[in-house]
RNA sequence: GCGAUCGUAGCUCAGUUGGUUAGAGCGCCGGUUUGUGGUACCGGAGGUCGGGGGUUCGAGACCCCUCGAUCGCCCCA
C-alpha cells in the first residue's frame, strides 16, 4: 500500500477553531442584533454571479477584476465568478428581482467572499464579511444612519477604542473629474521623482497616490490639489449635512482629504474605521456612497450607500470571548455507572444546563480530567459496595439544581 | 506578481564551531499513589528533522532548487 498523501488547504483559507470560532460567532451575532436595531431587513445572497456582475460594476481595469477574481467556465461555458464583495450582487438583484418597490432599501447580510491575492494578517482569499447597504436614497441621512450604525456595532464588539473613523467627501461625478485632473496634472509635473508605484498609478489610478505609503511620494502628497477646491456647491452641502448629522448623533470622526476608494462607482461620502492594531491591514470598516453603480449594470440612475467589514479583522480585535466552560461534568468511574450517567446527562441537558461525559480512558483519571476541563461543577458515578454511589461537587445552589432535574426526568 | 523571515513529535520549542542512538515541556495512552479529589511518581505510543539535490570522513545544522507558512509591497475588508 502506498502511502496517500493528505491535501493541504488551500492557500488563504482558513480552518477556524475554538477561540477564533467563538470570536468569529461574537461578531457575526451582535452585527445581527444591531442590524435589527435599525430595522435593515435581512437578505441572502448567492455566492456566485455571472462574471459581469462584477466586470461591469467595479470597472474591468481595477486591479479586483484584472487579476484578483476567482472566475470559471461553467459546464454550459458561461463565465461565473465567487463573489469578491456583496455590493454588486445586491446591486444586480434590486434590479432583478424587483427590489425597486421597496426603495429606500435598508439591506444586511453577511458571508464569505473570495479574492486571488496573498494572504497575510488579516488578509484571506476566502474571507468573511458583513455588510450593510441603504439602497434608493439620496439623502446624506442614509449616510448618517449607515455611519451610526456601524459606530454602535464598533462599540458594541468593544473594539471602538483605538478605531477612528476617517471621513471624506469625493464629491459629485463633476467635482471628482475636475479634482482627478487636477491631481492627474500636478503630479504629471513631478512624475520623475515620484516612486515607480506612483508613476504607474499615474496611469491608472491617480487618486491612489494620495494614500501611498512612499516616503517619495509623500511630499508632494501633502500639496497636491485638495478636494474642496472642486466641490460644487451642491457636494458641499451634502458632505456638510452627512458631517452635522454625525455631530448630532455623537458620532466621532475625523477629516482625511487623501481618503479615496479603489472602485471606480463611489461618489460623496467615502469612509474608514482605521485601526493600527492589524498590521498593514489597517480598515475594520469601509464604504460609502455609490450612486454610479446601478447604472453601470444597466439599471436606473439609483443612489446608494453602503459599507462592509471584514469579520475576521474584527474578530482579532475582540477580547476576552472564548469557549464557555460546561456546567457540569458527568463523570463515569466506574463502566457498571454508565446507564445512570447516561440518563443523568440528558437530564441535565433537558434542564437547559451544558454538561459533558467523562467515560473514557483510566477510571481512575476519569475525574481528574473533569476537573482539568474546568466545569463549574460534577457529579461522578462509581460502584460502592454493590450499589451506585453518585457523589456531586457543586455550589449549593447548582446542586440543587441538578437534583431537581434528575428528579423530573 | 515582488521582497524578507521561517519550516525538528499532535502542540510549543531546545538541539553548541558540522561529530555517538535527535531531546524537553504540554497533550494522549497505561500503571502506582491519593480519594470531595486539579497531587506525585513510573512507563508507553508518537519523528523519512517539509521535500529533492549538493559540499563533507560525517549534515537537523552549510550551499542550491522546490514546496509550504508567516509578515510586508501592490491592492484591499
Amino acid at each position: 500500500m502506498s502511502k496517500v498523501e493528505t491535501p493541504r488547504p488551500i492557500r488563504g483559507t482558513q480552518d477556524i477553531f475554538g477561540p477564533d470560532a467563538e470570536a468569529f460567532a461574537f461578531v457575526v451575532e451582535t452585527f445581527e442584533r444591531v442590524r435589527k436595531l435599525y430595522r435593515f431587513r435581512r437578505v441572502e445572497m448567492p455566492v456566485f454571479e455571472k462574471t459581469e456582475v462584477f466586470a461591469r460594476s467595479l470597472g474591468e481595469t481595477t486591479d479586483v477584476v484584472s487579476k484578483e477574481m476567482y472566475s470559471f467556465d461553467d459546464r454550459g461555458g458561461e463565465s461565473l465568478t465567487l463573489r469578491p464583495e456583496f455590493t454588486a450582487g445586491i446591486a444586480r438583484a434590486y434590479l432583478t428581482d424587483g427590489w425597486q418597490q421597496y426603495a429606500p432599501l435598508k439591506v444586511a447580510t453577511h458571508g464569505p467572499l473570495f479574492r486571488y491575492e496573498r494572504p497575510q494578517k488579516g488578509r484571506y482569499r476566502q474571507f468573511h464579511q458583513i455588510d450593510a447597504e441603504i439602497i434608493g436614497a439620496a439623502e446624506p441621512q442614509a449616510d448618517v444612519e449607515l455611519l451610526c450604525m456601524a459606530d454602535q456595532l464598533l462599540k458594541e464588539l468593544g473594539v471602538a477604542d483605538g478605531v477612528t473613523l476617517q471621513l471624506n467627501t469625493l464629491g459629485d461625478a463633476d467635482s471628482r473629474d475636475s479634482w482627478r485632473a487636477a491631481l492627474l496634472a500636478y503630479f504629471q509635473a513631478v512624475r520623475g521623482e515620484l516612486s515607480e508605484d506612483s508613476q504607474d498609478r499615474l496611469e491608472r489610478n491617480p487618486l491612489r497616490i494620495l494614500d501611498s505609503k512612499d516616503p517619495r511620494d509623500q511630499a508632494f502628497v501633502a500639496d497636491a490639489p485638495k478636494i474642496d477646491e472642486f466641490l460644487t456647491a451642491e457636494a458641499e452641502d451634502f458632505f456638510g449635512a452627512v458631517t452635522s448629522g454625525l455631530d448630532a448623533a455623537g458620532v466621532k470622526w475625523q477629516r482625511l482629504d487623501k481618503l479615496v476608494r479603489g472602485l471606480d462607482y463611489y461618489r460623496h461620502t467615502a469612509f474608514e474605521f482605521i485601526t493600527d492594531r492589524l498590521g498593514a491591514q489597517g480598515t475594520v470598516l469601509g464604504g460609502g456612497r455609490y450612486d454610479g453603480l446601478m447604472e453601470s449594470l444597466g439599471g436606473p440612475a439609483t443612489p446608494a450607500v453602503g459599507w462592509a467589514a471584514g469579520i475576521e479583522r474584527l474578530a482579532m480585535l475582540v477580547e476576552g470571548v472564548g469557549e464557555d466552560v460546561a456546567d457540569w461534568a458527568v463523570v463515569v468511574e466506574d463502566d457498571a455507572t454508565l446507564g445512570e450517567a447516561t440518563g443523568a446527562l440528558g437530564a441535565i441537558r433537558r434542564a437547559g444546563m451544558s454538561a459533558e461525559l467523562f467515560a473514557t480512558g483510566s477510571p481512575r483519571k476519569r475525574f481528574d480530567k473533569a476537573v482539568k476541563s474546568g466545569a463549574r461543577s460534577i457529579v461522578s458515578y462509581a460502584m460502592r459496595d454493590g450499589t451506585i454511589d453518585r457523589r456531586i461537587k457543586a455550589g449549593d445552589a447548582d446542586g440543587i439544581r441538578l437534583v431537581g432535574a434528575l428528579k423530573e426526568s
